[in-house]
Formats: structure tokens, C-alpha cells, sequence
DNA sequence: GCTTAATGTGTAAGCCTCTAACATTGGAGT
DNA sequence: ACTCCAATGTTAGAGGCTTACACATTAAGC
């Protein structure tokens, strides 16, 4: 039987494996500072040694999300661009897919980008990986024809985790991949 | 000099404004029921006399969201049907830009679906204009194809209201027409 | 005019965030 | 081993928010 000792040992983690949860079952603005300290069985003012406030946990939450992202991005080897970007565009469906909140907290729970400068780099070099993988595709404009690249693939995603899609059905799948598909065929 | 009368007269109206005006000053989450009775000049409790709580404010402000976004889209009567589709994709992006307030209102407060099916509903009627334009487009797979045009738009107007684009400066502009001319040309 | 339903107020319970002072402890340096 | 200190937790408390409930006021139909 572990005794609860004084000192937590992991908390800083610990807190944010309890924020994520949290935001699972209740949404982003469900979450609470207080609820997260009571599920690492801590009181509820220890957060604070860890985290400047509850928007930092937040942050750091989504800071996790976009490394877990570029991992996704960087696992993707197609050698055809064209495919490379559909599988690139599908995965990051997926990946929103399979866990909602997450890409809740990374994109839609207001996080304050001039209070969390790390989180917009971190994001703003995941978006260096689909700019190299859409280079490969048209090296005209480059930049620019990424930003459309990953608003597809994001708009699939946002509306999808949000069940605004009345046409997408489970089976249907793959809505990022034909998108892009159509759209990289389009560009002569 | 006008007194403070006992009843206000239009409270619900006057509380959707001090809601919009709350959330572009401090997000959704910085609004409150509270601050906007305030600016309203009636009690904190009051409110509950129009809405059921908190988020039925916020789904209220939505509602009129959709239904100014519904406007803007049937303003739109470019005959062809490329053009078309690039004038509302723009348009939705400037919908957006024009006040991300009531967009972040609008896609990114948290407004639960079954609490609140008014506002989905809206949401779908809105997308049902869009398989319409996109069916003069190409008559097959109408609703899928209007599911990816929508996400087109919907993720750059996205992405561009938390200033996720990098590479998107003011004078670029047209993203969205951009992306959406791409995709249609390669839709064979 | 009277009555009543609609609309607004006051009070209070129970949550939450965050600050400040105090308690405990693991480790670094001796 | 011992001491001390920085890191990590706790307790107490201020102040804000949401919401229920009882009470006050008034607009409007009869």
C-alpha cells in the first residue's frame, strides 16, 4: 500500500496527463485547474508551482500535441508527392480524429499566442514540414501553396472533430486525401 | 436624461450585443454572464430571465452568425460556376476576418450540438447552399464534393482568425479563391 | 381599474482562479 | 553524516463567476 508522500515525484506530468483527460470528458472549457490537482491527488493550489496559470497548462498540453504532430508528419515516406501530401493530409485527419480534445486544446481553446510564444514555433514548424513536402510538388510559390495544403487538410479536421460534416459518414474516409488529390491535379 | 427604469425594454437584444463586444475584447472564454448584465445595467441575475445559462448566450449570438453567413452567401450570383465557388470562399474568409469574434462564437466556443440543435441546424441549412453551388459544379458525389469545398474555406478562414498562417500576409489575400480554382480544375 | 404573466432584483450556495505565508523534503556541498 | 536551501506541497483567504430561489415591479389584457 503506497503511502501519499508529501512530495508527488512526477506531478508536473502527472497534471497534464490529468488536464488532457479532463478536457476528454468535458471539453476545454470544462477543464479546471482544481479538478486536474484533485485527480493527481495533490491540493489544490500545488498547479501553481508548475504552471504560471490554468492557460499554461493548457499550453503545454497543446506543445505535446504538435510534437506528437510532426511525428506524424515526419513518419509519413511516400516518395510520390502527390501521394506523400494525400497521405500527409489524411493522417492529420486522423490524428484529429482519434483524439478530439487534443486537437481542441492545440487549435480552439484560445490559448494566448503572445503569452505562449512556444506553442505558435512549435506550429509554425510543423507547417516547415508541409512546406518541404509541397515543394517537392510545385516548387512555384512555394509557401503559399502550402498554406492551401494544410487549410484543407486543417478544414477536413476542424469540421470534421466539430460533427459539422453532414455528408461524412465513418465509411466515407479519406474526404482530406480526394481533396488533395483534386487540388494537386489542378495545379499546372 | 433618460432614468433607470425597472424594465428595460430589450434586454435579449441589448445582451447578445454586450456578448459579441464581450467575446472580441476577451474570447469566448473571457465573457461572462455577469459582465454583460453589467453592460446591459441590469442585475447579474437577469439574464437568466432570457437564457437558460451561459452557453445558450453564446448559442444565441451563433444563431445570428449563421444566419448573417447565410446572407452573405446568397449575395452571391456569379453566374459561373467556378467563379462562384471562388467569390463564396472568399467571402467566407472574409466573414471571418471581418469579425473572428463571432466566428470563434460560431465554430470554436464549445457549444454543445445536443443542447443546442437550433444552431447545427443552421449550420447544415448553410451547407446545403453550398452543395448547391457546388452541384452546378459537378453533378457527381454533389455532397462530398461540397464537404471538401466547404473545408477549403472553412480552414483557411480557420487557420487565418488565429493567425496560424505563417506565410499569409495581409496583401496576399484570396488564399481560399486561390485553392478553391486548383481544386476545381482538378476535379476531371 | 384589476389581475396576472413577464421581467428584474437580492441573496446565497458552491464552484473556480490565483496570491501569500507556511511546511516538508531531497540533495548538494561540506 | 550533517546542514542548509531550493524545490515542491499545503492551508487560508480574497474575489469572481454561475445559477437557483424567493421577492418586487410593471405592462397588458380583461
Amino acid at each position: 500500500m503506497k503511502r501519499a508522500r508529501y512530495h508527488h515525484g512526477d506531478l508536473r506530468n502527472a497534471l497534464l496527463v490529468a488536464t488532457i483527460e479532463l478536457v476528454r470528458e468535458r471539453g476545454a472549457r470544462g477543464f479546471s485547474v482544481s479538478e486536474a490537482a484533485r485527480r493527481a491527488g495533490v491540493s489544490i493550489t500545488a498547479p501553481y508551482r508548475h504552471f504560471a496559470d490554468r492557460e499554461a497548462m493548457l499550453a503545454a498540453v497543446a506543445l505535446r500535441g504538435f510534437t506528437q504532430l510532426e511525428e506524424v508528419f515526419t513518419s509519413r515516406t511516400e516518395q510520390d508527392p502527390v501521394e506523400r501530401l494525400v497521405a500527409i493530409a489524411d493522417a492529420y485527419v486522423a490524428f484529429a480524429r482519434a483524439d478530439p480534445a487534443l486537437f481542441e486544446v492545440m487549435f480552439a481553446s484560445g490559448i494566448d499566442k503572445e503569452s505562449h510564444p512556444d506553442v505558435l514555433a512549435r506550429a509554425y514548424r510543423v507547417q516547415e514540414l508541409l512546406v518541404d513536402a509541397v515543394g517537392k510538388l510545385t516548387p512555384d510559390d512555394r509557401e503559399r501553396r502550402a498554406a492551401e495544403f494544410w487549410s484543407i487538410a486543417h478544414g477536413v479536421a476542424a469540421l470534421a472533430t466539430e460533427d459539422r460534416l453532414r455528408y461524412l459518414t465513418a465509411e466515407a474516409g479519406s474526404l482530406a486525401g480526394t481533396a488533395v488529390r483534386a487540388w494537386s491535379a489542378g495545379l499546372t
